[in-house]
DNA sequence: AGCACGCCGACT
DNA sequence: GTCGGCGTGCTC
């Protein structure tokens, strides 16, 4: 019945033919399936394809495939067509491009734009209830305040209502028997009001109006167009880019805001709100799976003109997207290093690049990479100079830790908390930042000198007391905290060395005893949500000092907030990492902008031991071109990014010699190129992650050269990995941990 | 990535 | 004697 030869002589209308679908599974190739007589199916098209003993979603291709010819008695039917709109050419672009760039498996990149979630069936339809009779003969409070609630007459969604009215289900099903209420389905859940382009355009300033002039044209433009928003905080760079995603709106086209996972805040959201009539739609990992399918199908359908989400909001499948915005476009957040290893500021720019539309990078602080494109003319610089309003930028000392040492013990020095009381006595609240979790990072033992450390990391065990234990930061393992050692036997001989989050806290309390303190750090947070109402709690000045993790340096704006004491500044410093200079400004540069936002007063004291070092005198000094200056003549003459390009190889193992012996062999037939340069093996900073002993090897070439290229060559020819021999690549590594 | 097939230890 | 551990290999 079926023609099995390529050539087959079938009207070009006819639907038989076969089609090459891309599987959402670790494959970087197609596979190829017949196209079942009544069913036309063309490039881009969502199908349902039969996968050795399961189904899977996979995305066509390309038409007329050409399988080998001896698969041609093997291939399967496509099962079905999915009726949801098929994925552009420009997506389908992207996902061959980054999959080509990171050398990850196209299957899994394709995996990244299909996250719609499993068929959940179909949508719950949720009843309501109305008021319609007269009142029951029995009235009981219960029923009074239910009926209170609805005597508007209106259709009131069931649950809510009794939950609001503090009834039980019972007392609205008895009031339904006495004919009181009726139950009837909810209309369905209504499309949210599309923002409004013109709900709430701000006054700008004579120095922003230009800046927004910038934006507006180049969403005008629509076309392929890279721009640097670069403002200090407090600029108003949001709501400049706004005034972009306001001209996308009126073109009829969708925009994408990317953020920072941990930006994703309500404040941000109503800030939205306050300028476009409604919040946008939301795109992140913590979506339930129901929002999770009904997003993804307002976003491939359109219905969502604008979309804010985290970096995995990139691989969605646009109706018509007309603008990127990448905020915060420095951040760290953006790459992504389990499973694909990619850059989503960077993938940003390539999906505006093929789907030829304008991308917004925006920051306080660009990355080094960004200012020297900006620089040398590649993107387009659009600049807010000062903040809004002619408020200040913060006052930043140094307090040199060598001459100024805080009480042995004590981690505030005298003159910062001498400041720290003066904010608290004004009624203004006080920031006092420190980039570590828990209370100590090492705990030790007076009597023998024993040091916990994690049983399968090569790590310290952190004291959390909050907790009350010991816990790895690296794999979460966590005991309780002793009272004996174990090596010794000796009893409350256990010390805490050096400081974290809470421990700070406990200082503050001893040092302020009558100011409330508030503990902002990842671990203490279990969502969102959480995370939403604690900022909530700050904002409203219910916290006088608050401690924090670089959660805090985050876009939040906390309008009494005048003091910011970082308390180890050169806490990033010191690890060997080729960017530990650039995150530092970057993240001491934002915390600090916290400081004096409303009143204009704000004052950052830096705690450091190298007050002489050129990050801390660029900060002191509020130089950022003396920091990018020496920063970018130390790239340039060391042939770092993005005068030299990266990549990195992670060869782990379940034991060292495996691991080493497999870096060796890779290190030895790695092909020759004058223009490349092979370093390592060598054990990772963090030499044993979970039980894994790691190497490295990096790869450092001169700019013009196609590393993925280089890398697919050279482990083409290696041996391939075999049990628990793991051999990750990491094309343009942020971290070298 | 899943999932099956396949070959060696503690249980109905 | 079987259930089940996860190593290896395939999926059009």
């Amino acid at each position: 019945m079926d023609d099995h030869s390529p050539r087959a002589s079938s009207p070009p209308t006819s639907s038989t033919g076969i089609v090459d679908v891309l599987v959402p599974v670790a494959l970087d190739h197609t596979y190829s399936y017949r196209v079942p007589r009544g069913v036309e199916l063309k490039a881009g098209d969502v199908v349902c394809v039969p996968l050795g003993p399961r189904e899977v979603v996979g995305v066509v291709w390309a038409e007329n495939a050409k399988p080998e010819p001896r698969l041609h008695n093997r291939l399967k039917d496509v099962s079905e067509k999915l009726d949801v709109p098929p994925l552009k050419g420009e997506l389908r672009a992207l996902v061959d491009w980054v999959s080509n760039y990171t050398l990850s498996a196209r299957g899994m990149v394709l995996r990244m734009c299909l996250r719609m979630g499993e068929d959940l069936g179909p949508e719950r339809v949720r009843m309501g209830m109305r008021l319609v009779g007269p009142p029951p003969q029995r009235m009981t409070p219960a029923r009074r305040r239910l009926i209170e609630l609805l005597s508007d007459g209106l259709l009131h969604g069931k649950s809510e209502a009794a939950k609001e009215a503090g009834v039980s289900a019972g007392v609205v099903d008895g009031l339904v028997d006495e004919g009181t209420l009726t139950v009837e389905a909810m209309p369905k859940p209504l499309v949210p009001p599309a923002p409004d382009p013109s709900y709430a355009v701000p006054e700008f300033s004579r120095q922003q109006r230009t800046a927004v002039d910038g934006m507006r044209a180049l969403a005008a433009n629509g076309t392929f167009h890279v721009a640097l928003l670069d403002g200090v905080t407090g600029s108003g760079k949001t709501e400049v880019y706004f005034e972009a995603v306001a001209e996308t709106i009126r073109r009829g086209k969708q925009s994408l805001i990317l953020m920072p996972e941990i930006a994703l805040t309500g404040q941000f959201l109503d800030r939205f709100a306050r300028r476009f009539g409604v919040r946008p739609l939301e795109w992140h990992s913590e979506l339930t799976p129901r929002t999770r399918q009904r997003n993804w199908a307002a976003i491939a359908s359109g219905e969502a003109p604008v979309v804010v989400g985290a970096r995995s909001a990139l691989f969605m499948p646009y109706a018509d997207l007309g603008l990127i915005v990448v905020d915060e476009e420095h951040e760290q957040a953006y790459k992504q290093d389990d499973g694909a290893h990619y850059h989503a500021r960077d993938m940003a720019v390539v999906r505006a690049h093929v789907a030829k539309i304008p991308v917004v990078l925006a920051s306080a602080t660009p990355s080094v990479e960004t200012e020297v494109n900006a620089r040398k003319g590649r993107y387009q610089r659009i600049a807010l100079p000062s903040r809004f309003g002619g408020q200040h930028m913060p006052h930043i000392e140094a307090i040199d830790l060598r001459r100024e040492a805080p009480p042995r013990g004590r981690f505030i020095s005298p003159r910062l908390a001498e400041q720290i009381r003066f904010a608290v006595e004004r009624r203004e609240q006080a920031l006092l930042f420190l980039n570590r979790r828990g209370y100590a990072p090492l705990t030790l033992c007076r009597a023998c000198g024993h040091r916990f450390a994690c049983t399968i990391c090569d790590a310290w065990l952190v004291d959390h007391r909050f907790r009350q234990r010991l816990v790895c930061h690296h794999c979460g393992f966590s005991m309780p905290r002793p009272h004996a050692c174990p090596n010794c036997a000796a009893e409350e001989s256990l010390v805490a060395v050096g400081p974290g989050v809470e421990r700070l806290q406990e200082e503050a309390a001893q040092l302020f005893p009558d100011a409330r303190t508030m503990v902002l750090s990842s671990d203490l947070i279990t969502s969102i949500e959480t995370m939403r109402s604690e900022l909530n709690e700050i904002a409203e000045g219910r916290v006088d000092i608050i401690i924090g993790t670089q959660l805090v340096a985050k876009g939040h704006h906390f309008p009494r907030l005048n003091l910011v004491g970082v308390v180890d500044a050169d806490l990033g410093l010191s690890n060997g990492d080729p960017r530990a200079a650039e995150r530092t400004w970057q993240l001491l540069n934002q915390v600090i902008g916290r400081a004096g936002r409303d009143q204009g007063r704000g004052v950052g004291y830096l705690q450091t031991h190298q007050p002489e070092h050129p990050v801390m005198k660029a900060l002191v000094a509020c130089d950022r071109e003396a920091f990018y200056a020496s920063e970018i003549e130390m790239r340039e003459k060391t042939g770092y990014p993005p005068f030299g390009r990266l990549a990195g190889l992670i060869v782990s193992a379940g034991d060292r010699p495996t691991a080493e012996g497999f870096a060796r062999k890779l290190a030895a037939i790695a092909p020759i190129d004058e223009r490349i340069k092979v370093l390592g093996p060598a054990e990772a900073p963090l030499a044993v992650i979970k039980g894994r002993y790691r190497f490295r090897l990096l790869v450092k070439s001169l700019r013009n050269v196609d590393v993925s290229e280089y890398l697919r060559e050279w482990l083409g020819a290696a041996p391939k990995t075999k049990g628990n021999l793991k051999l990750e690549v990491d094309v343009d590594p942020q971290s070298f941990l």
